[in-house]
Formats: structure tokens, sequence, C-alpha cells
RNA sequence: GCCCUCGUAGCUCAAUUGGAUAGAGCAGAUGACUUCUAAUCAUCAGGCUGCAGGUUCGAGUCCUGCCGAGGGCGCCA
């Protein structure tokens, strides 16, 4: 049982003695950065001296005063600090029992929740058309939604990922152009695709002189390169859903049908518009052109339509690169015009990823052929590697790679450092049954023999774990898990360095055995935080380097 | 011109959504392997959080105005 709601309860009890009346989910507690503050501190009565009348010191040592008797788990001591602070210190074997919960809970359950209660979320990513391969962009945000997908998933949502494929419209002409131009030795059309990848599918194209049966076939190549290139940084989406297929299907008209039944649409100079302005988005679009084929918007209400209306999902997480941002205004606009309450529509802005190169930085463009392979950089750093620079920062954090030195500090990347601290857990594990150590029952061990400030820390990171991984979750922010995996491994190594577990002196008397079994729960403790934080992430957990 | 996002150590990024003395890694300096993996550990150095106001017990975080960077403003996607 963790702590925190505990310890939220029973504030909210005292507080409530003292007249102030606060949700226990409400109560403000933290684990403070600083020991000296204690091990949680709560800011209630700053928060709340105005409405009890008091000056937010003596609130707080009122509160102090009724929690000092109201029988806080492992209370060591309370104390008012600062401005109106109550700290709480308490003694070290309430991190004991997180090491119990951790171990009964396991891989499978530690710092899992049901705080989606089984909510269909569908989050759409990537999504990059299929005229090119992918760039170091895509995987950056790719990574981002794969891993959001899981944090998600053991948050209790029901979460389908899904990858838009714009497989229609007048680019996938473009490129059926260019191909067909490469393949007659010429310079493809104004606006054209250069890259050299439509080299070598210009040699194998065998199909007609068309460029519309030209494009629909380069693209299918290009795609199904795209799904090797996510499946080596272990990204799979359940669905690929085709953007000609929302077309082909009707869907556009029926939702064009739905936005003129409430007056929204109009006909202008041939062409048909959504009064989107009317909604908050600062013009008005338009939903098919005056030839007739639907605009991007209108097969994105379309599909977005679909997504909510047809196939039901309670939530939708669209994760966009801020290139895109644009179109944000007119989507939620068009959405909230189809009945569909806007809160359920996410948009999640992925900054740009700039590349810096022999100091130089550049923009990439798939069309003019001088961007960044995503496979060039899978292939120089690994995909490890890849993923845990992805996941290292904000989505809102626009990034600069420098390429050279990503590429220079490969072997400094701080993906081995949290890799070799579950590699060295591994190998004690070998050790441990090369010596035929046997690991104890837990509910026999005496954990109380961890006092070591290492050991504490190590137990202090566990602890907060299952917070994290929420929090990471109703944020939409899996970097954070990230952090605290890269935090943990800091706790680990210290751990390691400081506290030998299999060659502690003075094997064989019984205060040592003690100590060892201890160690080695603690160590199992340990490889749990990491086997699930890595698997959030999407890295590789290597037993051996 | 209008709109959106961002600005934190030399570099790449964090910071418990308003908390107490802003933290990591890399780069720099110095030290530690006879033990379970030194891809590790320890110490030092590094900051007016772009600038100026405001809100309050308290601001990197919220509000306003500048400055700077990126993105958007198509019957492209």
């Amino acid at each position: 049982m963790p702590i925190r709601p505990v310890l939220q309860q029973i504030i909210a009890k005292c507080l409530l003695e003292l007249g102030v009346a606060v949700v226990p989910e409400q109560v403000g507690l933290e684990r403070p950065l600083r020991p000296e503050h204690g091990d949680w501190s709560t800011n209630a009565a700053l928060v709340h001296a105005g409405r009890a009348g008091l000056a937010p010191r003596e609130l707080a040592g009122r509160l102090a005063e009724l929690l000092s008797v109201a029988r806080v788990p492992h209370l060591e001591s309370l104390e008012v600090a600062g401005p109106g602070f109550v700290n709480i210190h308490l003694q070290t074997n309430w991190l004991h029992d997180v090491l119990r919960d951790v171990v009964a809970q396991g891989e499978v359950s530690y710092a899992a929740s049901d705080a989606g209660g089984g909510e269909r979320v569908q989050i759409e990513f990537v999504s990059a058309n299929p005229t090119g391969p992918l760039h170091v962009g895509n995987g950056w945000w790719g990574a981002y939604g794969d891993s959001l997908a899981r944090v998600m998933q053991r948050c209790g949502y029901t979460v389908l990922r899904e990858y838009y494929v714009n497989d229609t419209g007048g680019q996938i002409t473009l490129l059926g152009e260019s191909l067909l131009a490469r393949r007659r030795g010429e310079e493809p059309p104004e606006g054209g695709y250069q890259g050299d990848y439509l080299a070598g599918l210009a040699d194998e194209y065998a199909g007609p002189d068309e460029a519309a049966a030209a494009g629909r076939w380069a693209s299918e190549r290009i795609l199904s390169g795209i799904v090797e290139t996510l499946a080596s940084i272990s990204i799979s989406f359940d669905e690929w859903y085709s953007q000609a297929s929302v077309e082909e299907s009707g869907a556009v008209e029926e939702t064009v049908g739905i936005l003129r039944a409430k007056g929204l649409v109009e006909e202008r100079e041939g062409a048909l518009w959504f009064r989107s302005s009317e909604l908050g988005d600062s013009r008005d679009r338009v939903l098919v052109r005056s030839g007739g084929e639907p605009t991007y918007l209108g097969g994105d209400l379309a599909y977005h339509r679909d997504k909510f209306l047809v196939r039901g999902f309670d939530r939708v997480v669209d994760i966009f690169g801020a290139d895109h941002h644009g179109q944000v205004a007119s989507l939620k606009a068009g959405v909230e015009a189809l009945g569909i309450e806007p809160e359920r529509l996410e948009v999640l802005l992925g900054q740009m990823v700039s590349l810096v190169e022999g100091g130089k930085t550049g923009r990439m463009s798939k069309r003019a052929g001088n961007f960044v392979p995503l496979d060039d950089l899978v292939a120089d750093i690994g995909p490890d590697a890849v993923r845990l620079l992805a996941l290292n920062a904000s989505l809102d954090q626009a990034t600069n790679l420098d390429l050279d030195l990503v590429r220079e500090q490969s072997m400094e990347n701080p993906v081995y450092y949290v890799q070799y601290a579950h590699a060295r857990i591994a190998s004690m594990e070998r050790v441990r049954r090369e010596r035929e150590i046997a690991r104890i029952e837990i509910t026999g061990c005496d954990l109380g023999v961890l006092k070591d400030a290492r050991e504490l820390d190590l137990l202090r990171r566990l602890e907060e774990f299952p917070d994290i991984v929420a929090e990471a979750c109703a944020e939409r922010a899996p970097h954070k898990v990230t952090a605290w995996v890269r935090r943990l491994a800091g706790a680990f190594h210290g751990f390691y360095h400081d506290c030998p577990v299999l060659a502690l002196s003075g094997a064989g008397d019984p205060t040592s055995l003690a100590l060892m079994q201890a160690r080695l729960w603690l160590v199992e403790g340990a490889r749990i935080g990491f086997a699930i934080a890595l698997s959030l992430i999407g890295i590789s957990a290597p037993e051996k380097m």
C-alpha cells in the first residue's frame, strides 16, 4: 500500500478539524528536494491560511499538532518550516515497506494503475507522407508517440496506435511524375522529388507510363520501407489507415452533409467552404475544391469523424510536427461542428528537430532530397541511443541535434549508463547462481538492515516511480520516465560501488548473511524498476555488455 | 503585418504544473580498480533562468510589454 494517499487522507482529516474542507487528492504533498526538509512536505497551511482565517505559520503549527497524534505511519518527527510548510520525517522502515511492495507487484504490476479506467484512446503519430524515407524528426516524434502509448497502456487506457497514410492527392501524382522522369533520365518536374532513393525505384518500376499509377506503386514501396525503419526502433502500429480509403468510402460527402445541415457550409466560387471562423478558426476553409476533389482538411475531418463517431474512440491524441500547427484550429473547429466534445481531441505539437552537421544547420526537405534519413542515424549510433536521445527532452523543446557530436559521443551516450546498470544486475545474478547462493523468501527477510545512505537513496527512487509513471501519463510526457530511469541508474551505480552484495567481507557470520539477503532483494527491486522503465521507453535491457 | 511555440551552465536537456538554496549528462580539472563488470564512483569548477515590469507568503513556471529563434498564415499536405 503506497504511503502517499494515506498521508493525504490524514492531512485532509486534520484540515477538516481546523475548519478547512479539502478532498484528499488535492492536498499538496511533495517529496522535498532537500533531505533536511523531511521525507514528505505539505504546503496545505500556505494554501488554506486565508480560508482558515489564520496566518500560514499558525495554521501550520496547529496542523502539525493534530498530525502528531493522528497515527501517521512510521512517523519520526514533524516540523513547521519556512513560510508555513509542515515537514514530515519518517523512520527509514517506511522505505523497507516500499521494497516489499515492489517485489510483490513485480514487473507486471508495479507502477501500473487504472487511472484510464479502460478508456479507449487512439494515438495517431508519425503519419509521414509515403513520398520518401523517414527523416530524423519523424523518428523523434515517433519514439515519443510510441512511448506515450506504452505509458498510457500501463495506466489503464486501451490504446490503439495508428498511422494515417496520405496515399492520395497531388503529392502522389507528383511522386509518380518524378519517378517517370527519372526513368527517362530527365530532371524531375518543378517542385518534384529529388532524393536518391528514387533512382533505385525508377530502375525497378515496370508499370505503365502514367503518373498516378507510378505514384501509387512508388508510395507502396516507400511505405514498406517506412514500416521496416520504424520496426528497427521498436515502433509498431496497430492500424495503417489509408486516406484514399476514407475518400473513396464517401465519408467526405457524409461529413460535408452533416456540416451543411448545421448551416456551416456554403458554396463560393465553385468550391465548398467550411465556415470555421465561426468556431474559433482564423478564417474559413475549403473542404471540396471547385474541381470536386476534397482538400486535405475535407479528408481529415471525415477521418476524425470516423475515429470518434464510427469507430467510437473515447479520446484521440494526434501528434503532429509543429509545422502542421496551422491546421489545428480548423481541425478542432470541424470536430466541434460534428458534435464531438473538443476536449476529446488532443493535439500535441512536436517542436522542430534541426540537424547540425559540419557546423552547418540545415532544414530538411524531402522534395529537395537533403534530409538525413532516420535509417542513417540508427546505423550510426544504434536504435537504443536514438530512442533515448529522442525521449530525453519534452515535445515542446525544439531540439538541435549535432550529428558530429552525437556520433562522437555515441559511446558516452546516457543510454549505456542506464543499460550498464541493468547488465550489472544480470551479472550479479549469474554469479549468485554460480556460487549457489540461495535467496530466502522476502517475507522472512529482515530489510531493516538496509540503512546505508546508498541503499535508502535507491529505495527512494523506487518509491517515487509509480507517481512518475502516473505523471508521465497525465501530462502526456513519457520523457519523464527517461529522466527517472537515469536517476535510478545513478542511485544503483552508487549503491553498487559502495555496497558489496555477494562480495561482502566476513562471509558466513550471521550479520553479513542477513545484509546480503536484504541487499539481494534490493537489487531485485532495482531490476524490476529498470525492466519496467526501459520497456516503457522502448529500449532493450541487456543482460551483458 | 497577424497567429502559434520556444528562450535555463560553453554544448544537449531536466526542474515534483506556483514551493524552500534551479539540477543531470557531455566538454574541463583532480582522485579511486587484488572484491559482484571502471561503459563505474568521488571531489572541484561552471547561472542576473533573454530583458523590463506586474500578480503573492513565494515566479524558471502565471499576466503585460519589448528582444531573439523556429513554425504557420494555399482550392499543398
